[in-house]
Order: C-alpha cells, then sequence, then structure tokens
DNA sequence: TCGATCCTGTAG
DNA sequence: CTACAGGATCGA
C-alpha cells in the first residue's frame, strides 16, 4: 500500500529501534518473498552482521549491515515492516540482539526482502529518478524528460524513472493539483503545465509525509487537519471540491485512475 | 511502451 | 461469483 511518504515514515520509525543492533538469526516462512535467493544463502549473508544504518530509495528500505551488505525491503502493496518481540504472521524475520526482531509482514507477498552488496543495490536501484524530496529533483531534468515521453501523464508519473516514490494515489494527487489530464501524453503537455507538476508533487508528497509521520509513531486516530485526505483517489461519483464535477474513474496501466474531467485538461 | 503475471483478502 | 487493491518486473 505505501508510497514514498509512508515508506519514510517507517523507515523513520524503525532506525533508532535497530541501529547498533546484530542479527543473531534470519526466518523466512514464504520462499517466494526472497526471491530469487534462497533462505540459507540470506542467512548466511546477513547472520551476525551489525545494523550500521537504515536509508530509503524510493520505495526501497535499506537496512545497512557491516561489511558492505544490505538488507533491501521493498513493500509493494501489502507489506509491513516492523520492530516487535515475536515473529508472529511474519513472511521474513530478522532476530536482533536485545530480544527484538525485524519483521516483515505482507498479506500479498508481493513484496521481496533481499540481502544484498552495496554493488548489487547500486546496480538494482540505477534506473531510479530523483527523491523527490531533495535537492535531485531538478525542474530541467523533469521537463526535459517529460518533453521526451509520450506516455500517458499518469503512466510518466509512476514509472519510478523520471522521479522515485510516486503511487497510485499521489500520482493521481498531484496531477489534480496541477490540473492536468492523466490520459494526456506527456509530451503534449505545456512547459508551464509541467512546472506546476512538479511543484505540485513535492507539495503532495509534503503533506502525506506529516500525516505518514503521525499515523506511525502515534497510534490512534487523526486529530483535525492531520490526515491526507485526496481530492479525487477513491472519490469515483462524488462531487470534485473544486468545481463540483463527478470524479471519473478509468483505467490506465491496468490500474484506476481518478480524476475531475472538467478541472484537469 | 504495453500487457501479463505475481499473491491474498475483502467488498459487492 | 467477479472486481478490485497505495506495485514492479519481464518478455514481446
Amino acid at each position: 500500500m505505501p508510497e514514498l511518504p509512508e515508506v519514510e515514515a517507517i523507515r523513520e520509525k524503525i532506525a533508532p529501534e535497530i541501529t547498533g543492533r546484530r542479527i543473531t538469526g534470519v526466518h523466512v516462512a514464504r520462499a517466494a518473498v526472497i526471491r530469487p535467493q534462497r533462505a540459507s544463502t540470506i542467512a548466511k549473508l546477513a547472520a551476525g552482521r551489525k545494523i550500521e544504518a537504515v536509508n530509503r530509495r524510493g520505495k526501497n528500505i535499506l537496512v545497512g549491515l557491516s561489511g558492505g551488505y544490505v538488507i533491501r525491503v521493498h513493500l509493494r502493496m501489502t507489506g509491513e515492516l516492523k520492530v516487535a518481540r515475536e515473529g508472529g504472521n511474519a513472511r521474513v524475520w530478522f532476530d536482533l540482539t536485545g530480544g527484538r526482531k525485524l519483521v516483515f509482514e505482507d498479506t500479498r507477498a508481493l513484496g521481496r526482502v533481499n540481502v544484498l552488496t552495496e554493488a548489487e543495490v547500486r546496480k538494482a536501484l540505477a534506473k531510479l529518478g530523483p527523491e523527490p524530496l531533495s535537492a535531485d529533483f531538478a525542474l530541467e531534468r523533469f521537463t526535459e524528460e517529460a518533453a521526451r515521453s509520450r506516455r500517458p501523464a499518469k503512466l510518466f508519473l509512476m514509472d519510478q524513472t523520471h522521479v522515485a516514490g510516486l503511487g497510485n494515489i499521489y500520482a493521481a494527487e498531484a496531477l489534480f493539483r496541477a490540473r492536468l489530464d492523466p490520459r494526456k501524453p506527456m509530451s503534449e503537455t505545456p512547459r508551464a503545465k509541467v512546472a506546476a507538476l512538479h511543484s505540485t508533487i513535492v507539495e503532495v508528497l509534503r503533506e502525506a509525509m506529516k500525516s505518514a509521520r503521525i499515523a506511525y509513531n502515534r497510534p490512534g486516530k487523526f486529530q483535525e487537519g492531520e490526515e491526507f485526505i485526496p481530492a479525487v483517489y477513491g472519490r469515483e461519483g462524488e462531487r470534485c471540491p473544486v468545481c463540483g464535477r463527478k470524479i471519473r474513474r478509468i483505467e490506465q496501466g491496468g490500474r484506476s485512475t481518478y480524476f475531475c474531467p472538467r478541472c484537469q485538461r
């Protein structure tokens, strides 16, 4: 389920809980989740190593280990990563010194957990676009790539190579705020609109980050104004908050896209 | 650049 | 029963 803001919030939450601990055991309850590796392989690679850092790139969580190894976790649709006392429903978990476990749960088992060298991680992530909440997310490059892509705007955003970390919700919300038609080829989008989109991507992700931090660090309900509430995502048939027209749902790349047919052209 | 595929749970 | 789900990869 998670996009960049949720992944980052999880990283922030677990980092202080696991950094400095050592891995004493590795358990794999579902082999598909570590594919193409084997349980014996990741156990051998991770056991005995110390957790030195917890980083993130796009939607990947990267747990840096001593000796130049990294646990790469991708949550995909339903993955969760947390620190717990027991493995519970985990697909994979790592025993840590101090009596805690780093637990990966995932009902659909579409997520991935792998133990790789730093070089392998670099290679695997080489095609990822810039981090949208960093200075690397330059308008110039974004504009150039937009001008070269004939893909529909929504698919362009979800591609991960032009900008990292956007998923179905925040892509739709950024397009709505920039008033762009998700179906329109990116290359046909006027320069000013591309610049607007660049801004709304950052804006939407910053707002979502605030909500995600609250959700992961303070169990319970959101207070007024704390929750990120989508304007269009998941709102087929409801009124557009700007113009009142009914929100439409279409299919793009096998996924739902929600948009306002009047505001977004 | 597109479609099929990987999985399971839940809602209608 | 079918549709759908906050995602990515691979092969054509």
